[in-house]
DNA sequence: GTCTATAAGAGGATAGAC
DNA sequence: GTCTATCCTCTTATAGAC
């Protein structure tokens, strides 16, 4: 039962993230959408911090769940093994899953810090994640000359790109287009390629 | 003096909308960096939505006036002027001159939709961004198979792309290799490029 | 136009009964 | 563990004297 209550909390928190930010979420928003009591929500949780900690581990472990399918898949390249995982997380985008923190307050960021099972997963993730980007830049795949914690935080950032939102508000096009249009600005740029 | 003192306003605002952001940011803080009290500020300034609005006229009018002296250089190709600019926002942002407004922020982007200064340098900034971009992809230069308005909000994006301050925060690196690397992940992209 | 003082309300967190 | 009721602080905005 406590598991089942504490998992309805997680997804209303991740949903009111996805959708208004860590700022303009409230407390009182996530206990009505759970339908308990605001009391009730600090028996589980003991902050909004805490609450913004939780949804970030649960998302950090569907990305982590769904890079293993993708490490266990020996026909991919490490390039297609990110491309995979970038396109993934403009999906999750959306549909409206993805928390968004801002990178600037300071009070969460210090909360997030000592969250050890949230920096566990971030690591995880990121290992995952870098060991990819090495072995594509090793295979020529991806541009040697950038860092490889550049190639990192820009594969973070983009799962948060803005430009997913105000392309989806415009109500033109479907989400796979506009996932197709923003994965291939990130991993082929805007210049045209030279043909052939 | 009306003109000075709202001009310090102003600086006050754009300050701490880049350093903290608009949520997070405090009308009294503003006050208390003018060096006024806040009902003073309020003789100047009808609302904190007010205060973003005028620190935002103000950036577009700096970037107005840079894409001016870009426009006038007969020697850029369209593609330089758009690398330049965007150059020129990276540059802004690691100065901590960019002011960043939440995109998920309703009652502020019903202010700003009102506004109609704000407003007419937006689009003012946007036509000239769009003549270059369609110029770009007519000679070859951008790829032309991505819709303008992706490369357009791709490019606004960039202006307050997080991985800059990530960046900058790890200390390792001048704030023009920075700019380099993430200038360069943008318009040519993550993956490596076809030698020659 | 500047100030001091304060209204009005939102929001994070807690007390204490059941 | 859930509730109602409340505390306390912060924040936007305004009143009213000078």
């Amino acid at each position: 039962m406590l598991r089942v209550r504490e998992d309805a909390i997680v997804t209303a928190v991740n949903r009111l993230l996805a959708e208004k930010g860590y700022d303009l979420m409230t407390v009182d928003e996530v206990a009505a959408e759970v339908g308990i009591a605001k009391a009730s929500l600090y028996k589980h949780f003991s902050s909004k911090e805490a609450l913004a900690g939780a949804a970030m581990i649960r998302v950090l472990d569907r990305a982590l769940a769904h890079t293993d399918g993708l490490e266990r898949d020996a026909t991919l390249t490490p390039l297609a093994r990110l491309h995979a995982t970038a396109r993934w997380t403009m999906q999750v985008q959306l549909a409206g899953e993805m928390p968004s923190l801002p990178a600037q307050n300071s009070a969460l960021r210090t909360a997030l810090s000592a969250n050890r099972d949230y920096l566990d997963r971030l690591f995880a993730l990121s290992d995952r994640l870098g060991a990819w980007i090495e072995a594509a830049q090793d295979s020529g795949a991806l541009d040697a000359t950038l860092p490889a914690e550049v190639v990192l935080y820009t594969l973070f950032a983009r799962a948060c790109d803005p430009v997913l939102g105000v392309l989806k508000a415009g109500g033109q096009h479907t989400d796979e287009q506009i996932i197709d249009w923003v994965l291939r600005s990130c991993f082929r740029g805007l210049e045209a390629r030279p043909p052939g």
